[in-house]
DNA sequence: TCGTATGTACAGAAAAAACTTTACGTTGTT
DNA sequence: AACAACGTAAAGTTTTTTCTGTACATACGA
């Protein structure tokens, strides 16, 4: 563990060190909702305690793992915003620190990851509606085949529904209006 | 591929068939925004399209999967509250269907897997909160010990008031609320 | 009460993911 | 222009996860 805890005695280094630890590994350890490694989670609560940018020669140190490990793990992290790179002037090593902004942070976990997924999926669901639809023009006269589609439609086109209320609620979070529906701070009062 | 497609013609039966694997694959991938694995979400995608629920065996058939696997998928839908065990009288077998109100499926997915890191986050966050304040009362003349914990404590205070918040949109998940800010239907005009 | 069907725990096999080492391309410095 | 340092691609190893087969506990029916 790269130590800047300096001027302390040994007991008080260990102390801030422990209260640290508990919540470095909380924290690692449901990043998983962000599809995030236990191991990434860990180097991101490691920067996050961190007071200025780090290297990944510092946080493969920090880490005792490879730097290789440490480029895979940035770059997971960079993908979804929480960690951004630094330009240090006078260092040729990329620096990197946490996004402090959790509430940036969890609103574009939505703006990337699940606005993909409903894309993704809205998609497929349009083009086999299609599909079906043209299958029923086809065969107007066919009972068994109508009925049939028409139970794949409905189920469609409650997907469809849902899909296209979860993009207005994605809508919601990356224009950061959630936060006039559900404010930062709670109201005061009862 | 268990069949219920009886009545149409190879060809519109494949049409069908392949209208669904787009849909069933599309999901399946996605789902791993849930946790869950892409095999699973394939189980899913294709109880999604059956009518009527599906036994463990019907499952394992369809999938080409062991019946050990098909139960564990099915303890992680239900888990999750995707599927639903449904009580057919005569049949000595579990039966099971998807969930149909995915509007339901994604709050209830943020009610039991968020909520569930942000409680655990919280307190690991006012554990060391309550410890370093402690520290620090223990050594009011350390100067270098107390800049060191208030760099940490606010880090802590920004963590806590982020977590405070998710813990209310997920209140306004869980509770239905959300429906009122963000319409199921999109509000009409302008 | 016994027998049989059912779901799952458990142990092992297969597959996937994470991690490391090595090697290489790029970039900035001398 | 040559060199050195840096980040990462690629290949190989280790670890983890998923999947299967077997065994077992439970519950229902005869």
């Amino acid at each position: 563990m790269i130590n800047e805890l300096n001027g302390i005695t040994p007991e008080e280094e260990q102390s801030i060190h422990k209260a640290r630890k508990r919540i470095i590994e909380a924290i690692g350890k449901n990043m998983d909702l962000y599809g995030i490694t236990l191991s990434t989670g860990l180097l991101y609560g490691l920067m996050f305690f961190q007071n200025k940018p780090m290297t990944l020669d510092e946080m493969g140190e920090a880490m005792e793992m490879s730097k290789t490990s440490m480029s895979t793990g940035i770059r997971t992290l960079m993908d979804l915003n929480m960690v951004n790179k630094v330009w240090e002037k006078g260092s040729r090593k990329d620096q990197y620190e946490v996004e402090r902004d959790w509430h940036q942070t969890f609103t574009d976990f939505f703006a990337i990851k699940w606005r993909k997924a409903v894309e993704m999926n809205l998609q497929a669901l349009k083009k086999s509606q299609v599909e079906l639809r043209a299958l029923a023009d086809e065969h107007p006269n066919e009972e068994t085949l109508q009925s049939y589609i028409s139970l794949d439609m409905e189920k469609i086109n409650q997907a469809i529904d849902y899909y296209l209320w979860l993009d207005r609620l994605i809508d919601t979070l990356e224009s950061g209006e959630i936060f006039n529906l559900v404010p930062k701070k709670p109201d005061k009062g009862g």
